[in-house]
DNA sequence: TATAATCATAGCGTATTAATAGGAATTCAA
DNA sequence: TTGAATTCCTATTAATACGCTATGATTATA
């Protein structure tokens, strides 16, 4: 699996954060609430969203997050990259240790092509086109 | 990772019978020796290949495997499928189980359009474009 | 100062994957 | 008819990743 639910638990929050987004800070107990998920669990997704200035977070009392940037400009590749690192749909591309094979690998420039047709089509959707 | 080893093994195989083409069989141990790989271990990868009528085998000496088709009508599409099953790049998708909140859920139509998206580019690459 | 939050870290059970191993069945050829 | 070459079948193992829980520390507001 490509995407696992880190990166669909991502997108949900993101979603509701987009659909809650009066600038007022949005907790994790109330969306863990409404999207019947561990708001425990929930904790775990948001860091890397928060590493990566996707969200504005603040802590304590009526503190949450919020969405950094008009939910016109978030898209979901970034989101679904945040949440789970560099996507490749096959292990050989963006691996530490690159196959020895790579110079004569009929396969490569396939993956790579593949990978950039993910990514363009997951860079173009933005958050605002699945909240309609 | 949606494309294992698996798959991955299962092309280069199919790109090894594709280059030796002509009509002969072409044994497990020749196509190991030329790949690098374990024969035992590309027993375990034909298997698939061979139940989805992808190649023919012939049993027994001077026996082994070749293309079923010509490879300009063999897809990559479904050599990986059939090396690794549907190749959902988020489990929702082909679930025995439907996710509940299938219905109301905002994310699911993306989902869906992704695995078109790549689909269709695996579809339309054809086993000879990759030996060129 | 009490409370409501985010942040950090560790751990566990399960499932998947990669790879190996041993042998059975089949076919051809000498 | 025997032997060698080959595909087929079924386990098993070791390693890894994933989903999730749990515990507590830190921070800021009311």
């Amino acid at each position: 699996m490509m995407i696992t639910t880190k990166g669909r638990n991502a997108l949900k929050v993101m979603i509701d954060l987009a659909q809650h987004n009066d600038g007022a800070n949005v907790s994790l107990t109330d969306i863990a609430e409404r999207q019947h998920e561990s708001a425990k669990y929930l904790e775990a997704v948001m860091g890397p969203l928060s590493a990566a200035g996707l969200v504005l977070s603040a802590r304590g009392k009526s503190g949450g997050y919020r969405l950094a940037k008009p939910a016109e400009e978030c898209s979901v590749g970034e989101i679904i990259v945040a949440a789970e690192g560099p996507l490749a749909p096959v292990s050989c591309l963006y691996s530490d240790v690159p196959c020895e094979n790579a110079a004569n690998c009929l396969s490569l420039p396939l993956w790579k092509e593949l990978d950039e047709v993910i990514m363009n089509f997951l860079n173009a959707k933005k958050l605002s086109d699945l909240i309609k």
